[in-house]
DNA sequence: TATATAGCCGAGTAATTCACTCGGGTATTT
DNA sequence: AAATACCCGAGTGAATTACTCGGCTATATA
């Protein structure tokens, strides 16, 4: 079991697709941007996430990702078994052969470790975050930033400066 | 977070000693053996666990490891995190400097995933394991396993064929 | 039709961690 | 004196992370 910035990052990722949904697509580099976030990593982490089928891209200029699903069908879980491999925290993936073909001293416990992480992943969608009054008040500031910078909004902005 | 073998070993190598307290010290040889855990890296583990005052050591001949407190006294969550840094789901470690100083957009949810890991491993103990059924029949057949292979149990059995 | 956009894809890389091994100590019992 | 078993540090191969780089393809717009 491993929750790393990979799997953090694509859910932050996640939520920001569903808090821009009404936007239409959003463009990895938007998100790279907003996020802090390395654009070629995000790629991969899209990549899988396409695979899923928990994103729809549309490619072209004014093109980006889409949630494939409504936010309220999306959970967390869901996000991080695509990126990474697992939240299971059993060495035999709940295969009781941990311990020379048989099950070790301590099987049960990390099964039931991982009925917890998995049962409380499960039960938190997109939209439930979104939703989250700290979660709005985040968005809006990097929002903000975001239009100060100068980078993309409802609209495009002529860049008159030669800031990057 | 991560929660790998490292963790694992710490917490069944505990569980074997609380499992075969009443047999005084118990070496790190014959925890190898049963829980078939590589001996220098049971020595690494130990080296930290005993930092933590988790374990207390006796040295020379019929010298090994005890608990330095009660089995009920000693939780999960602190074994793990004696080997392993934590059982923290944030990036920042709580601090709220995740993205450029500032919160990041799913810094809630990782506070909120660390308190529910870190409270169910809390609320087990030593103690609480060695009751459970499930570990006393897999504890039983470890010593049958040790005794017949001709290791220590509670005297010497002189080898006679050449099985390793 | 040219061009820019933005998704796709694979290879490569420095740093870190894991799960060990190896080779030595040192304290204590017999 | 010898055996036991803890103690300690250095080293190692494999895997993973969090990236970068370079190039490709589909599509919208001028």
């Amino acid at each position: 079991m491993r929750l790393t910035t990979k799997g953090r990052y694509a859910v932050t990722a996640m939520l920001d697709l569903a808090l821009h949904a009404e936007r239409g697509p959003i463009s990895l580099a938007d998100i790279s941007k907003r996020q802090d976030i390395s654009l070629s990593y995000l790629e991969q982490l899209f990549s899988r996430l396409r695979q899923a089928e928990l994103v729809c891209s549309v490619r072209g200029p004014g093109g980006g990702y889409r949630l494939a699903r409504a936010s309220a069908e999306i959970c967390v879980a869901e996000i991080i078994d695509a990126v990474n491999e697992s939240v299971d925290a059993t060495s035999c993936g709940g295969n009781s052969d941990c311990s020379g073909g048989e099950q070790c001293l301590t099987h049960y416990l990390w099964t039931d470790l991982s009925e917890q992480i998995h049962g409380f992943l499960n039960g938190i969608s997109l939209e439930d975050m979104v939703k989250r009054a700290e979660v709005q008040e985040v968005a809006r500031r990097q929002d903000r930033r975001g239009e100060a910078l100068g980078d993309a909004g409802e609209q495009k902005v002529a860049i008159i400066g030669g800031l990057q």
